[in-house]
RNA sequence: GGGCGAGUAGCUCAGUUGGUUAGAGCGCCUGCCUUACACGCAGGAUGUCGGGGGUUCGAGUCCCUCCUCGCCCA
């Protein structure tokens, strides 16, 4: 697709499949998305580095909207520094997903009957490998299609040898700081996947669950003590009751001992602080084993800890129980063991009552089990110390979030944040670097692997458990660029990166995280702007999913409509921070807007070529003032209105002094009004009124013609430019067909034809678009008589245009009069009661002769009701400047206004009234 | 229970430090196959800005209060 040969057919209807391919291939031939070191100005070189590091998919996942969504918004970023000139570097890459992955070989050898232990970690993990590599592209590879322009040779992964060490790296320093610990206490742990996870990964959901009270009896008889619990089976692993210190009702009870019931186990009656009198009967049962605030009350009264349940969430006698699981429930799940317990209970006379009581219950992020709390050994990274830095960059505009409001629940999680479980029970991820020796007991925490005790060499066996993959992800945007090899070159090239854009969801499992890690190894902030988008949901806001079936596979729509629909029909319609509603019932619909403005730039492209043609133009800036039309003054100056405002809602690429300040803050990335001023120009201005303009000046030749297809050329060039981060398809197709000034310095594609640059309006500039507005307005009047009346659009109409305001103005834009609204400028009068009539904002008129077919009192209504409305208007706009009040406080400029409006509205108002007067007789 | 946020046209949302007649997209209604485009063109309708109170010359915007909803964390 050189530039010309292929120009001459375009095609009636824009096929997307065929054109999309063509043009990604060349992009990539072009290598236009390789960033280089070497042009880094960090590097010495004469571009200031732009960075996006995406946020990895999981390798076995397939693209769904969410990622279409996500990854669209990066590219429209990459791609718009790309063509400010940046040496733009968007890093793709995935994530090994521990539990994920695992989960799907796991449940494939279920199909097969076999389970990871019957083939063994190291034949589990091959297999894992060989999956990953069969499958692992693929959402890659989906990415292409969508148009992310993404360097691929730059494609990273979690579990690379790479970024591997740089896991290992951070495990060991962590741990010489001592910000790495093991530690023994109770933890979230799901049963089916069979391993622990972080507070962040035990999602919080409320239910209506029961609350059960159950009767204990006292050891020296008599009395029984009531209980209330919501997981009854747990009561097998108490050992103390406790109540509040100052409970007046159970001071007495505090000493004495009770007797679970079933098993009748001797425990003590203990007062702490931690028990609320007011929940339940005010007495609570402590097993520490299975309860994290119990297991800190256990550990304050110096109480047995026993666990009696086993991983996979079945009753049994683990450490410290002895045997007080009774063997009837040995085995028995722990939600069957709650029934079966009940049921003893009540049939004992010991259940007093059973009430349905809504409370929390955390669930598996991954598979969405009842998360069961267990006393287990764990790795622990310690928050604190990391999470101060990243919390005074937010505070202090080092980073910002957008949209803003998320920055005050990044704060509070910081503030509160505790410590990070990054033990993980399972086969498939980094495996974690520590090493205990067999005969000393000693701990060996190492870069490398250690086959012997470094202390007395006797055997080592490394930890069995894996890093959670959050602990690898959270050292995405420093890994992925080298570290921890200081010398990297892209490390000096491109770190800091620049904005990071993903889903609210993971902003403490993964962001936050990021900028600990970024100040933690690199002493420096990862990026400087934190986006964080909405979510897609169906039209009854239920976030999509596949498992939902509510799902919209983004493949499907390229297929149907083009990367560029689902693009454009994404952007524009996610608001800073909202979420994007679409019809998984009706593709159609959901991506008509796309889908159309598409059809819509490919017609224009159309008419480009058949009425302008192939052949070059002239260059605009050689076009002089008097050659210029009003209609050409006016669109260029709305060209360069776009521009501004486009970049007003683009906002500042990075901090200008390193800090945001607030100005810059909150006015970036506003990509939906980007969008929409974009499309609004093209659609309603340039297509609307500028090519109709030009249609007759382009079918008669001479001077004029030239420039109508020079000033054509220039504004659509600048449009496609302007469109094409958006939309870079379809504006690289019609780019590439464009008739261009001789010599014209060309790039070879638009992805990198540089951004338009605006400049400040000139009062010309503005005269001019107020003119031309004036007879938009007009032509608009002409337009409405005819539909008010019926008139169709072919026939002519005559227009009388007075001797009035604007009278002058109409009759030297005749054309665009016959143009726009088939309407022939005439001076002179006209019977009044046989036209109709339009007043316009500056009191010139429009009167269309209409002889038999006018409805006088039809005019007259319309009319009179104008009249009245400004009446009502100018009756409150003068008594606001009769009030001293307002006057004497109100800033002079808004006085001064006001007082030019009331001037305006009067001329208007003195023309209607003057016209109602003749039509209507008063 | 604690924290954050939102209620503006049928729907999704803009509305910059208070200052025009409160906007946009989609949807809706009417007419039109006007030689780039019916995936289109032209015209049109639609808001007690959640309720109440207050500050102010002036409130969608600031303050108080109530109601409704969402999110995060216990």
């Amino acid at each position: 697709m050189s530039t010309t040969q292929q120009l001459h057919d375009l095609p009636v209807q824009y096929e997307p499949g065929h054109t999309e391919r063509i043009i990604y291939e060349r992009w990539l031939e072009a290598g236009i998305f390789s960033a280089d070191v070497k042009r880094s100005s960090r590097n010495g070189g004469d571009r200031d580095p732009f960075v996006i590091i995406m946020p990895p998919p999981n390798v076995t996942a397939v693209l769904h909207m969410g990622h279409g969504l996500n990854n669209t918004v990066q590219d429209v970023i990459i791609r718009w520094r790309r063509m400010v000139g940046d040496e733009a570097l968007w890093v793709p890459g995935t994530d090994h997903a521990g539990i994920a992955t695992q989960n799907i070989i796991e449940k494939q050898l279920a199909s097969e009957g076999k389970t990871r232990s019957d083939l063994g970690r190291e034949a589990f993990v091959e297999r894992t490998v060989e999956f990953v590599e069969k499958t692992g592209g693929e959402i890659l590879q989906q990415l292409r299609a969508i148009g992310a322009s993404c360097d691929w040779s730059r494609t990273a992964y979690t579990l690379s040898p790479e970024l591997s060490i740089a896991v290992r790296e951070a495990f060991v320093q962590l741990y010489e700081r001592g910000l790495i610990y093991r530690g023994h206490r109770v933890i979230h742990w799901c049963p089916r996947c069979m391993t622990a996870l972080s507070d962040e990964e035990a999602e919080h959901a409320e239910e209506i669950g029961k609350l059960y009270t159950i009767r204990y009896a006292l050891a020296t008889g008599g009395d029984s003590v009531p209980v209330a619990t919501t997981r009854p089976e747990t009561m097998l692993g108490d050992v103390a009751l406790a109540v509040h210190p100052d409970d007046e009702r159970f001071k007495q009870l505090v000493g004495k001992a009770v007797l679970i019931p079933i098993t009748n186990i001797r425990i003590p009656v203990i007062a702490d602080e931690y028990v609320d009198p007011a929940f339940g009967t005010g007495i609570v049962k402590i097993t520490p084993a299975h309860d994290p605030n119990d297991f800190e009350v256990g550990k304050r009264h110096g109480l047995s800890m026993p666990v009696i349940m086993a991983a996979d969430g079945t009753m049994a006698n683990g450490a410290d129980a002895d045997s007080r699981v009774p063997r009837d429930l040995l085995g028995v799940d722990r939600f069957e063991a709650r029934r079966r317990i009940v049921e003893a209970l009540d049939k004992s006379g010991q259940l007093a009552s059973v009430q349905e009581h809504q409370h929390g219950v955390r669930h598996c992020y991954r598979c969405d089990t009842v998360v069961e709390p267990r006393l287990s050994d764990q790795w622990f990274v310690k928050m604190q110390p990391l999470a101060r830095p990243a919390l005074e960059a937010v505070r202090d505009g080092t980073i910002r979030i957008l949209p803003e409001r998320w920055e005050a629940v990044y704060v509070n999680w910081l503030e509160n944040i505790r410590d990070w479980n990054i033990s993980r029970q399972l086969w498939w991820g980094h495996r974690i670097p520590v090493w205990y020796c067999e005969s000393c007991n000693e701990t060996i925490v190492s870069r490398t692997d250690v086959s012997a005790c470094t202390k007395c060499g006797g055997s080592v066996r490394q930890d069995e458990d894996v890093l959670d993959t959050w602990f690898s992800s959270w050292l995405f945007p420093i890994s992925t660029l080298g570290w921890p090899d200081k010398d990297a070159a892209d490390l000096a090239a491109f770190y800091p990166t620049d904005d990071l854009i993903t889903a609210p969801e993971i902003l403490f499992f993964w962001v936050a995280r990021m900028i600990m890690a970024g100040y933690a190894f690199l002493g420096a902030r990862p990026f400087h702007t934190v986006y964080l988008h909405g979510t897609v949901r169906d039209m009854n806001h239920v976030k999509m999913s596949k498992s939902l079936g509510n799902g919209i596979d983004p493949m499907d729509v390229v297929t149907q409509y083009g990367a560029d629909a689902l693009r454009y029909t994404v952007v524009a319609g996610m608001g800073m921070g909202t979420d994007l509603l679409l019809d998984h019932h009706d593709l159609e619909r959901s991506f008509a807007p796309g889908r159309n403005f598409a059809t819509k730039l490919w017609n224009i492209g159309r008419f480009l070529l058949s009425n302008v043609g192939t052949s070059p133009v002239r260059s605009v800036d050689e076009l002089t003032d008097a050659e210029l039309t009003l209609a050409d003054k006016w669109i260029l100056a709305r060209l360069n209105a776009t521009i501004l405002q486009c970049d007003g809602a683009l906002g500042s690429a990075r901090p200008q002094k390193g800090k945001w300040s607030p100005e810059e803050w909150h006015s970036g990335l506003r990509l939906s009004e980007y969008a929409e001023s974009a499309r609004a120009f093209v659609w309603n201005e340039l297509a609307d009124w500028y090519v109709e303009d030009t249609k007759g000046r382009i079918s008669s030749a001479g001077a004029d013609s030239e420039v109508a297809r020079a000033v054509l050329a220039h504004v659509f060039d600048f449009a496609l430019r302007l469109l094409h981060p958006i939309m870079p398809f379809i504006t690289e197709a019609l780019w590439q067909r464009l008739p261009f000034p001789i010599g014209a310095d060309r790039c070879e594609f638009l992805a990198i034809a540089p951004w338009p640059l605006p400049h400040s309006l000139s009062a010309e500039e503005r005269a001019a678009m107020m003119r031309f507005d004036l007879v938009r307005e007009a032509i608009r009047a002409v337009r409405q008589i005819r539909s008010d009346y019926a008139i169709l659009p072919g026939k002519p109409l005559e227009v009388l245009v007075g001797t009035r305001t604007g009278a002058t103005l109409f009759a030297e834009n005749a054309h665009l009069f016959a143009q726009l609204a088939r309407a022939q400028i005439r001076s002179g009068a006209a019977q009044p009661n046989a036209a109709a009539h339009v007043v316009l904002s500056d009191g010139s008129e429009i009167i269309v002769p209409l002889a038999g077919i006018i409805d006088v009192k039809k005019e007259c209504d319309k009319l009179r009701d104008e009249l009245q409305q400004l009446d009502a208007q100018l009756d409150a706009l003068s008594k606001r400047l009769r009030n001293e009040g307002f006057l004497r406080r109100a800033p002079a400029t808004v006085v001064e206004s006001e007082r030019r409006k009331e001037e305006e509205w009067g001329r208007r108002r003195e023309q209607l009234a003057r016209k109602v007067k003749a039509l209507c007789g008063g």
